[in-house]
DNA sequence: GTGAAAGCGCTAACAC
DNA sequence: GTGTTAGCGCTTTCAC
């Protein structure tokens, strides 16, 4: 009727109590030396009789009780909106849990997948399991309202922000718009497009204006033409095909890796090659696209772990007063093959 | 220095004993209120009285404490291999979570990313929090063997096994390959390829079987020249273009998505179209390849987010004395526009 | 050096 | 109906 069939039968965990018995001292004796103290003065003889009836027993402290004692947990909540939805939740719950980890918490995650009513229930729940801090996060990089229950204790936006909200880590759109289009002018490119998404988000208005920027700063004037709009998604970029290469663009900055993708079935179909016709940028670094397409498709990634890890350090360090509501997390460019270098 | 800006300032949170002072009752009262038992007998003066003290205070259970008493806790530990290197894991990690919730359950996530220290601790630190039982989960289906730390809890294993180990929950591979096969089949496909991974595993000899089934139960002689290896990613299906071609199939089974993906590749760059030349199948039901693709890729999904809650399941419900050491889930195909129906 | 005892927030007898 | 009290496993003064 048990899960796990092997083994000797789980009894009862040991405590405090049962070692200081076996070891003919007292309870506080123990927590002592359990707890490396290091100005206890607790004899050799003693020290060693106690370390032997903890390993004997197999003795292990129940951290909830500590807990309980220190009037506060180790947990940080995190929850995310749709670890479901995208590969790339997975990262932002894989950077906090390490950097919470390092330090010693553990991390309580809890799922609403966009339910305000799970939401609430969820944090209600983190709330009483006195969570040291709760990480709200988002799968993708937007505004919102964050939920009443975090005024309870400390709270980090992670990938959203509200204005006059929490503190807020979010990805740098802007300069990772920058950076895309920076790959293509270094490249030589002087007719870069952009196709963006039709959205609006933190991640088109950035984008673009990274876009933007990087043209400036090249000297390079903007053509209306060369900026167009799509479904963030393959069949986005593969209807803008005949768009791109009517504009004479020699390299395409794509608001994301899957419209890259779609431009790229797009552009092959129609006897373009890739680099050598059209140059393309994508975003995101969706690795199991971006890394797979042939050619390697150059892009921007999106920081999922660092933002993770961010929230973590924000929450346990606390923000210095005075500083800005937000931080931004740099999105570093990432070169594969998808680029040409074209000689003027 | 606190993260969060707005609202309130956080103190310590209210207590039952501060909420019985308000309210002008014992402490027994309101824990008997607060915890809506059927049969304490209160007053409704008393009891009115309590619910407003608990508004008016912001009481919050403190789970820790209750958890103490009852000498368990509400945690289920989850640790992974890998949450990071798959859009997978996300899924156990949701079907868990999702489970668990339903039953009143936080999950406890530790992620180790496949080294074994970091395994030992994660799992220490779980069972110091009395966790109620852990999910042993990897990224791909596998042999493992169990870290020793699980055998002083409950455990399942999530999409591994181990011989004479925990109860095991897993998708089953065999199913699936028949899945993928008999798909081609009921389209009126008879050379069909089957394209597997070179490395072994259960999803290579169970999928490979299963297609081997498929065939036996349609009367189609196997053709050696039909079945063939490769690294299992974009690059092996690529590579296997001309193979498949010279094989005279009009159908192929593909190992994964991510080799359907390449042979889509492949067979486009050589003007071949699908489904129209080839019928292809593929497996994992990877969201971001196999919707996509163009057309969209039929292919038998992995049952990442059932594993976790059969895992969650097992754990809580237990499993019959005398059962398998085993369940296996079922990995439904899901039909796209990859395979053409081919009248004899 | 080591132990006794109070108390963390709560539940569950058991009184009254 | 409601209050008192004894723990749950642990840490932490404070005696000795």
């Amino acid at each position: 009727m048990t899960a796990m069939s092997g083994s000797e039968g789980r009894r009862r965990p040991v405590t405090l109590k049962e070692v200081a018995a076996r070891a003919g001292v007292s309870v506080s004796t123990v927590s002592l030396v359990a707890n490396g103290k290091k100005n206890a003065r607790i004899g050799d003889a003693a020290r060693a009789r106690v370390l032997a009836a903890i390993d004997e027993l197999g003795y292990r402290p129940n951290a909830l009780a500590k807990n309980l004692v220190h009037g506060e947990s180790r947990f940080i909540g995190l929850v995310t909106d749709g670890i479901a939805s995208t590969p790339f939740a997975g990262q932002v719950v894989h950077g906090a849990q390490d950097e919470a980890w390092s330090r010693g918490y553990m991390l309580l995650i809890a799922n609403s997948e966009g339910n305000p009513e799970a939401e609430e229930r969820a944090i209600a729940m983190l709330l009483e399991h006195k969570v040291h801090g709760i990480l709200y996060s988002t799968w993708y990089h937007r505004e919102v309202v964050p939920p009443a229950g975090l005024s309870e204790t400390d709270t980090v936006l992670v990938n959203c922000f509200a204005d006059g909200g929490p503190f807020a880590v979010v990805p740098d759109e802007v300069g990772g718009g920058l950076a895309a289009a920076r790959m293509l002018i270094a490249a030589g490119h002087r007719r870069i497009a952009f196709i963006n998404t039709t959205t609006e988000s933190p991640a088109k208005q950035g984008r673009l204006a990274g876009y933007r920027h990087a043209l400036a700063e090249a000297g390079i004037p903007e053509d209306p033409a060369l900026i167009m709009e799509a479904e963030s998604a393959q069949e986005g970029g593969y209807a803008c095909v005949e768009r791109v290469v009517a504009s004479g663009a020699t390299g395409v900055c794509c608001h994301n890796d899957r419209v890259a993708q779609g431009l790229y079935d797009g552009l092959k179909e129609r006897g373009l090659r890739i680099p050598d016709d059209v140059s393309v940028v994508g975003f995101d670094n969706q690795e199991i696209i971006a890394a797979h397409l042939r050619p390697g498709l150059s892009t921007v990634a999106l920081p999922h772990y660092e933002l993770g890890v961010a929230g973590v350090r924000a929450l346990l360090d606390g923000v210095p007063a005075g500083a800005a509501d937000r931080l931004t997390i740099e999105c570093p460019p990432v070169e594969r093959g998808s680029v040409l270098t074209v000689t003027a």
